[in-house]
DNA sequence: CGCAATGAAATGGTCATACGTTTTGAACCA
DNA sequence: TGGTTCAAAACGTATGACCATTTCATTGCG
């Protein structure tokens, strides 16, 4: 997923550290500052400041610099982008806007696979959450985040809508966290393990209301969840 | 909006060539072709192709070039890769995408303004509500489509969800495409003036779920209403 | 004193060229 | 036949020069 070579270097050091606040809005760097604090050539620099400008974490002008915009410019939806902010001080905020998109995107996403996931895609959800039943109980935490993630990513997936199924790999991350920070009950509650298990059915059976029921019931009992642990 | 200077230019050019199909998925370019394609320097189009990079639009590979990633890969949320689709070839399938993710999120959004939004918020949807009411009697569609967009903008950004937030200058971009492309009757419909008015009274009175459900109606049927011009 | 014109310095933007590095595939040999 | 070596192709990086733009200080005029 990074960038390779130098400038994924650069990126790798100056994205998170923009991105957790640390380089502060408006602040402003120069390519030769960079150059030096690197010791890279001045074409890496510009392309690692390129990326960052197509992310809108900076802006580029002459006889100034490159500063550092504010956040309510950056582009939140990019993957990068979330993938350095879960990482870093923001991770609790970052948390929190995902569980509510969440909320508004995955009922409309299960309710939308009823009626259009494929075969395959609908055995796989019935899979799916014959596996979490048993991991779940078993308590094998990484088998389970696998398939939870598994499992909402063949949902997205199958709804039809190529910018719900993009969502699939920042649910992941966002599940990953959840059970690397041990966010997660030990033993995944059998409440939410049975409404996974109602959603596969409605989906297998096409019944788009229940499946869309059940999916709210999982993303806001998420969002519940992680609310209460972020205090 | 756009990307200053020479790499903005080649981006221009290549980036909605790509997104319309035009250049195909697996094509091949390389450096030197495009250098004297587009007689600039090397450096010039390693930046561009390094901003497209970050858009999954291609990768770069040693020996072999620079590849067009399959559509599957792209970051469909990027706003610059949403402008390219909708004004090319693709648009009916962006706005179908983007006309399903309104459905899931604009209500939500809406539940979420009419907790979190702030007097100033408040009133100014009031007041959009009403001038919806006026220019849409009057049959002025600019001034219309920029009340509509601006309403929708202040739902988003009043949920306090900076994801939300963020697509309010997309759903500005469908609500433009849909005036401009005559997709829409020349007196706006009567009821949806309405439930604007609905959806920013909620708001006003802390009415969640009132917000929420007239603003479902206004997206769904604005959903139908893409779908059968679409045919 | 105030303000506009001017000019110089700072900084990003672009270019040309050279060379390093990785990857691919074909030639070659055992 | 199969593995090893080698060379060519393309991107990756470095350098140094120069261009273009923006800002700010200075100057000069009213």
């Amino acid at each position: 997923m990074d960038i390779q070579g130098l400038p994924g270097r650069l990126l790798a050091d100056l994205g998170p550290a923009i991105a957790s606040g640390e380089i502060a809005e408006g602040s402003v760097l120069r390519i030769e500052e960079l150059e030096e604090r690197f010791d890279v050539s001045r074409t890496v620099v510009r392309e690692a400041v390129r990326m960052l400008e197509s992310m809108q974490l900076v802006a580029s002008r002459r006889r100034v610099g490159i500063t550092v915009r504010p956040r309510s410019d950056w582009d939140v939806f990019n993957p990068t982008l979330i993938a350095w902010r879960l990482a870093g001080a923001d991770r609790p905020a970052q948390l929190r806007s995902l569980g509510s998109l969440r909320v508004a995107v995955e009922p409309a996403a299960a309710g939308l696979a009823a009626v259009h996931a494929d075969d395959d895609q609908r055995r796989a959800l019935g899979a799916l959450a014959t596996e979490m039943t048993m991991t779940g109980r078993s308590g094998d935490l990484a088998a389970f985040l696998r398939h939870d993630a598994d499992f909402h990513a063949t949902v997205l997936q199958a709804s039809g809508n190529e910018m719900f199924a993009h969502l699939g790999a920042t649910v992941e991350a966002v599940l990953r966290g959840r059970t690397e920070h041990h966010l997660m009950p030990h033993h995944p509650e059998e409440y939410a393990v049975r409404l996974h298990r109602e959603v596969a059915e409605a989906i297998m059976a096409g019944d788009a209301t229940t499946a869309e029921r059940a999916m709210r019931a999982i993303v806001t009992g998420a969002l519940e969840e992680l609310d209460a642990v972020l205090d």
